[in-house]
DNA sequence: AACTATTTATAAGA
DNA sequence: TTCTTATAAATAGTT
């Protein structure tokens, strides 16, 4: 249709391509339109020229292209992608129901919402709060005596240390300020587990 | 290019709609393919009738034409899309968080892995378990009690028709049959709140 | 679905 | 690009 017939392959003359591509595009553009019109289709069509540049037309407004290609993606992707989102909504609702029971539960074991439950249930829920109970009550007393014997271990550890000191101040009698010092205060500490090494400190001193 | 000329608007007898829709949408799929083959373009072109038969031409092959259709979608939804995804992300992990809290306070109350807590930490279970055991406590005693009311009430009823029972004996004491009967079973029963209204019933028995 | 008179699209030229 | 125009192609109405 025009001068010459031409056959249906590439243009080789680059400027001649770019003018049959603009006046083919709005050919078909045109054609586009009219069976929309009148064939009351729905037509989605894009054109990306060698160059790169898209154009495209599409009946009704964004929606019914929208409509259009989601219609094709739904003979191929769709539900792929329904798949996905059921697995996600699957897991929502997972987590959900895992969550309530175990405010339902947590409730019970404030003592809270207990007028539900059957005598067997409240037992049953006695019973693990007594377990609860039992063990931090065990854990708060092994702490207490942890405490007492971390204490008992640092008032042998000193008590050691000055036993040593007053030791030495028996081999080396001339240093007889430390001493008194260290006699003060020993008098001072009433949790040694063991008498001084040196009973006879004392009077030592008095002796001076 | 028809032997007259028509308007462009929508064809109304059904069977030509029909007809001119079909030539119609073969001319544009050749031009589509001749433009693509000319001018070295892509085209991607979906055509729907009004009866809502799907045709398609797509150049090169269905690679192509998902390539198109996604460099469209990614003009306009491929963001919409990622934000409702991003979304229910967010929303599984709230979940989680929330589940994974729970589980650990849950452990707690059920006394594991209580190893972690602080004193101060150690002390507030403890007092939620004290209070959750103490509801639980109360529920079972006012539940006892109210069993204890339930057979203490159905006591004093059984009690009353008794009496009731006795009391048309000493009306007619013609019917001596039940009577005995009724002597049977008071004396089986040990839970009498009152006194049987005629205390004299056991002698008037063995008077006769 | 085929035919064909006509309209329409467009290749080449300016 | 756009306009022109000869001609190819598409197609409306008919069979």
């Amino acid at each position: 249709m025009g001068r010459g017939k031409i056959e249906i392959k590439r243009i080789e003359n680059s400027s001649n391509r770019q003018v049959t591509y603009s006046k083919r595009k709005n050919g078909i553009i045109k054609k586009a339109k009219e069976i929309t019109v009148l064939c009351d289709a729905k037509v989605s069509l894009i054109i990306i020229s060698s160059s790169g540049k898209m154009s495209e037309y599409c009946s009704g407004s964004q929606e019914t292209m929208m409509e259009i290609v989601d219609r094709y993606h739904s003979q191929n992707q769709q539900r792929l992608w329904d798949e996905k989102h059921e697995n996600i909504s699957n897991e929502i609702d997972r987590y959900k129901k895992e969550n309530d029971g175990m405010q339902v539960y947590k409730r019970h074991l404030n003592g809270e919402d207990i007028n539900s439950l059957n005598h067997s249930e409240l037992g049953d829920l006695e019973d693990s709060l007594e377990n609860g109970l039992t063990s931090i009550r065990n854990k708060k007393a092994s702490e207490v005596l942890q405490r007492q014997r971390d204490s008992t271990k640092a008032a042998e550890d000193e008590n050691e240390r000055l036993n040593y000191e007053l030791h030495k101040q028996t081999i080396k009698p001339e240093e007889n300020l430390r001493d008194i010092e260290l006699h003060q205060r020993m008098s001072q500490m009433s949790f040694f587990r063991v008498q001084p090494i040196q009973p006879n400190l004392h009077e030592d001193h008095e002796r001076e």
